[in-house]
DNA sequence: GGCGATCGTTACGCAAGCGTTTCTTTTACG
DNA sequence: CGTAAAAGAAACGCTTGCGTAACGATCGCC
């Protein structure tokens, strides 16, 4: 079910979000790392560091400053691949999962009350 | 015209922009400089620092940084005005003004292509 | 076992953002 | 006038992100 949206409704949905979001919310995090966590989140597991690398079409130190910051703020967590030592594997937590569900909903409010 | 989003549909669309504006574009804006762009080219003039910061809700210093950084870039302008002249009135750009409409399809294009 | 390849991290120098404070220019108003 | 208030910018020290390059750990394979 696709969404179709007019050129209006696109860039005042957007921009109605980031300013609430700037608002609201302290942890500003940047455009990379918001599509970091909604890869992690929203794509089946397992997540790596180079795979993450190159979805992005980034540098691999690049996720690695990432997984840093938004590790420590508890959106995500890093275990080591038992299967393969060299490998990382992020892993999804309670916290980030809770931020990703608040910002969907601040999203679809924002939607709701786009100019009629 | 509201737009109805599910909970899906809402960070899915969030995550493909993201992704793909991440891929495409060096100009790695943040989200506050994204907050103010968009407020500048959708929210009738005249914009000041003052005002800005208030919409907001971060001190002037953000402001004028974000005005450097993206007058840098060519998507704003300042000029003084000339009838107060403590005031700085921002401008929009041609090019700032063919950014966003380039991000804007990006966001219908995401949308249109949402999984069924 | 050894050796090249792969994975993630770290180091380096640099650029950009932050909050707070201070400064300059301009206006308002007694 | 002349003095206080207001707007925006600049200064300060600090934090965080960048790209490139180098590094240690681990694997695959002969």
């Amino acid at each position: 079910m696709p969404v179709e949206l007019t050129p209006s409704q696109a860039l005042g949905l957007w921009h109605s979000v980031t300013l609430e979001q700037v608002r609201v919310d302290s942890r500003d995090l940047t455009l990379r790392q918001m599509a970091i966590l909604l890869q992690i989140y929203l794509v089946p597991p397992p997540h790596t560091v180079r795979g993450l690398a190159a979805t992005l079409g980034v540098t691999k130190p690049v996720i690695t400053r990432a997984l840093d910051t938004m590790g420590a703020l508890g959106l995500v967590d890093r275990v080591r691949d038992e299967r393969d030592r060299r490998n990382v594997v992020i892993k999804r937590t309670v916290e980030g999962a809770l931020y990703l569900e608040k910002f969907g909903d601040l999203i679809i409010n924002q939607g709701r009350r786009l100019p009629l």
